[in-house]
RNA sequence: GUGGUUGUAGCUCAGUUGGUUAGAGCGCCUGAUUGUGGUUCAGGAGGUCGCCGGUUCGAACCCGGUCUUCCACCCCA
């Protein structure tokens, strides 16, 4: 190891190629999913410039954007006072752009660039890379993929209903069942904060109150009566927080503090829609979720059995394209996080063993004569559909077997001057050692059989 | 961004108070096996001990810096 060794940046990684049949597996399944909803496909730069990015994910956010240097002389700009004055001031003259940092804030400036050809109610997905400038940790990346479903320019609850219903078909394709799909609203949680006489502060209320699983309800109180909350109605709340109640009486016991609060009726209104199928959906009146332009219910679903954070987040925005110029747009979306769902379904061992097979023939050959014969089968068999290889090279026939075996090749076919003569083939299949002399259409109904 | 942690062969890890030529298992290559992989046996290759500097007669080991990994904050998918 010297120090050329080359290295991908901090937090970003290589998938290799049984990484890679994982990581297209949740795609599959998620895009599948995403189509039977009747979301269409859109696409976004890498990058947006920075007036797009900056501000909409609040101080922390602006800190996590990764900004790129301006091409050219990129100091050309800076003045001496910029310079004096800090980087703060130095950085709007030397980087305009930046690498997106959710696929929600690009969505909304892709709907206001484009309002005039899209048909609204809009329902759109997308999968691609984000980028935050984050400290790594396990399960946090500095580039990792999100597969959003936003539906936008609609306000029933019908929508919320549609997205807990793809996420439930999401997970069940999978084969994780121990998932749990947290929601709230806004509304009651700026009622609540209100409420306990943080009229100003709505959102360090709903941070402070976010970390109540995690760090409990004295250092929670804590905080909020350092922001000035009233004393006794903390204890109240915290008294209702702590019950182990159903989704109906979380509702009930919330109405009683805050009768007027609009949430209330939406959120009921939320699990009436639902039916039955709300069985991995609990009301968590303790989540808030960071992101400053969810307005209306949020979402975050935790794997139950696995530490590793949320694993898909959302929740209903009222006003995202208004600061770009399109008011009194509703949406609502969510965005599973495929980096988390990998590692959820390799700790579980959830993967399917087909995913490794990466052709389901080799061809195999003793001499150049049944090597050229080899080229004629090998196109006879991708004709049928059938995935096949031809070993490129004149090879001792137990070094092309063992090539076979290590990339998980079902089958093996030899030639040698015998099959190139009769056209029967010896077909060995890897898993059981079975062997069979077979002419081609036989052999073509073999291999197509799996 | 703050505090801590990790790094030795392709992988997982040993390595004594600082002392010759740094080890093991697995994997890899070759052969037993010129019509058969996965089992077995024999042999072999592979390391500037993350990198840079310092202390020392001497550093994988001690010190500093740096990169990387993971963890706790912060925040999030």
């Amino acid at each position: 190891m010297s120090n050329k060794k080359p290295n991908t940046p901090k937090g970003t990684r290589d998938f290799g190629p049984a990484e890679s049949a994982k990581r297209n597996h949740i795609i599959s399944s998620i895009k599948a999913h995403f189509l039977n909803y009747g979301f269409s496909q859109i696409e976004t730069p890498a990058m947006e410039n920075l007036s797009v990015l900056m501000g909409k994910y609040g101080e922390e956010g602006d800190k996590l954007l990764f900004k790129i240097l301006n091409s050219g002389d990129y100091l050309q700009k800076v003045s001496q006072e910029d310079f004096e004055q800090g980087s703060q001031h130095v950085l709007p003259s030397i980087a305009e752009k930046g690498l997106r940092y959710d696929l929600t804030v690009p969505f909304a400036r892709f709907v206001v660039q484009n309002r005039n050809d899209l048909a609204f109610p809009f329902r759109r997905f997308q999968i691609q890379p984000v980028w935050r400038a984050d400290k790594p940790q396990k399960g946090r990346y500095r580039e990792f993929y999100q597969c959003d479903a936003d539906i936008i320019g609609t306000k029933g609850v019908f929508s919320e209903v549609e997205l807990t219903r793809l996420i439930q078909d999401v997970f069940k394709s999978l084969g994780y069942p121990n998932y749990l799909i947290k929601i709230n609203h806004r509304e009651l949680l700026f009622g609540l904060a209100q409420w306990c006489g943080l009229a100003t502060k709505e959102i360090q209320f709903c941070t402070a109150l976010d970390k109540l699983d995690k760090i409990g309800h004295e250092k929670v109180t804590e905080e909020l009566n350092n922001l000035g909350a009233d004393a006794e109605k903390l204890v109240q709340l915290f008294d209702l927080l702590g019950q182990d109640w159903n989704n109906m009486q979380k509702l009930e016991g919330i109405e009683a503090l805050l009768p007027e609060n609009p949430g209330i009726e939406t959120v009921k209104t939320y699990f009436r829609y639902l039916k039955d199928s709300g069985e991995n959906v609990s009301l968590d009146l303790s989540l808030a979720r960071g992101l400053n332009y969810y307005t209306g219910i949020i979402f975050e679903v935790v794997a139950q059995d696995v530490k590793i954070g949320s694993i898909c987040g959302g929740g209903r925005y009222d006003d995202l394209t208004g600061v770009f110029g399109l008011p009194d747009v509703s949406g609502i979306g969510i965005s599973f996080g495929l980096d988390r769902i990998y590692d959820v379904l390799e700790e579980k061992g959830l993967f399917p063993d087909s995913l490794k097979v990466s052709a389901q023939a080799l061809i195999t050959h003793f001499d150049e004569k049944s090597f050229v014969h080899g080229m004629d089968l090998l196109s006879e068999l991708r004709a049928n559909q059938i995935p096949a290889m031809l070993f490129p090279d004149l090879a001792k026939i137990n070094k092309q077997f063992n090539y076979a075996n290590k990339i998980d090749i079902p089958y093996v076919i030899v030639i040698g001057e015998e099959e190139v003569k009769t056209r029967v083939y010896t077909v060995k299949q890897m898993k059981t050692g079975q062997q069979h002399s077979l002419a081609l259409s036989e052999l073509i109904k073999l291999l197509k059989a799996e």
